[in-house]
DNA sequence: CGATTGCTTGACCCCCATCAATCCTCGTGG
DNA sequence: CCACGAGGATTGATGGGGGTCAAGCAATCG
């Protein structure tokens, strides 16, 4: 078993502030775990009762519409943490996570960081300022969900997955693997129609495709889609 | 100047969780307004640098489209707090607040709500505890936006309004007046569908409209279609 | 190598954004 | 008190975006 005050990536989020001792004891207590592609961590309903560390690999996070589609409400990466609700709320989850590719992932319980939640002022700060992100990041969503077609989310959404998961470098994919589903299931419409637009793209040279790798050749146009020609 | 110790709104929000103490302090440096009707708050780009505390009225939270339009994020009544984000950020707003009718608040400036979230365990539990239940319904509203049609989502916003601000009388009117414009503008949508929708609901008598009273006759039915006929 | 799953493209049609014209409502000033 | 103007509400007409069904194609897997 692994020890968390020697695991880099502690550093990448809000577990970052917990001094050695604290880290230690959560050490102790944590459960690490692999997890393949397409297994679920966790479903609508479930009692979470504690919070997922992702030490490596891609997660997405959907909630089923009462019409019977599922949407990605995100996608979580190494480094980033999972399931922080379940730490202030009594409910049962309501969202599902679906490992993208291999995972490897840490699980704290719930007593545990709750204890250090009250304790350690600046471990504190940090989740709410997490949380603040997660919200201002949520309007933006709501807003172009509302307001924007289905072209200019396909682009928005290329730009975000490139900043998120691409490199400098245009002639390297980027770093995430999904599938046309996925990826019309972020941006809220049917797998063809993700399709179509992706063909279109492609045709303008904007990206480039090639099986389930993705190339953004134009971020600078793509840009300029998203925004509403 | 009211004095918070005697405010019965604190109780409605995180502010009930501060001591007698604390109160007082607060008491001391906060401000109280009215606002008019169609009067702004804030803008996107304002340093708040505080929470507002409504103490009554209703204010609309808007962003503005990059293709120009201005979608409400939320509402936010008598009781709620606003610009909770504020205190954990140093940014500038990303949301406008405008006064839907005549408000009453009250500003607490940041540096001293700081003070207690860093002291007050309670409180920052409670604060973290209300953006928890934000970022959940946020994730609804994701959904809702990506997955429903505009039929769906109006059926759905007035099933809202009616838990928020209707009484268990059907034949009293909602306590909220809202524009047909802000009523489109909450779905995501065109005036013009919003009120043809509108009025297709009244010929269903699922509701009735009277200038900008709104009742809900029928919430059973207006569920029925909220989640796909 | 079948067979299942995912990808792609075509055809069709409905929802909804947009433009335009009219009606209604309310506040203002004469 | 009424007239008038401005902004909001309503209804009609129209075109395009995008959802859906269907068929063919590629890829993955036992």
């Amino acid at each position: 078993m692994n020890k968390c005050e020697q695991c880099i990536v502690r550093k990448l989020n809000s577990l970052g502030e917990l001094t050695k001792d604290e880290l230690v004891r959560i050490s102790g207590c944590k459960s690490s775990d692999f997890v393949k592609k397409g297994e679920i961590l966790f479903e609508e309903g479930d009692h979470i009762n504690g919070v997922f560390c992702i030490k490596d690999g891609v997660c997405k996070v959907t909630k089923m519409s009462s019409n019977g589609r599922e949407q990605i409400v995100k996608l979580v990466k190494k480094g980033d943490l999972l399931g922080e609700r379940s730490l202030v709320s009594e409910e049962v989850s309501n969202l599902k996570a679906t490992a993208i590719n291999d995972m490897e992932i840490c699980f704290i319980p719930k007593e545990e960081i709750v204890r250090d939640l009250k304790s350690n002022t600046n471990f504190t700060m940090s989740i709410l300022k997490e949380m603040a992100v997660s919200l201002k990041e949520a309007d933006n969503v709501i807003v172009d969900m509302a307001q924007k077609t289905v072209k200019q989310r396909l682009a928005e959404t290329l730009l975000h997955l490139n900043k998120t998961y691409g490199s400098e470098d245009l002639d390297k994919p980027l770093d995430i693997q999904l599938s046309r589903e996925d990826i019309a299931s972020i941006i809220g419409t049917a797998t063809e129609s993700a399709i179509r637009l992706l063909s279109a793209f492609k045709k303008e040279k904007l990206i480039h495709l090639k099986g389930k790798e993705i190339y953004i050749l134009n971020p600078k146009k793509l840009q300029h889609i998203a925004e509403g020609f």
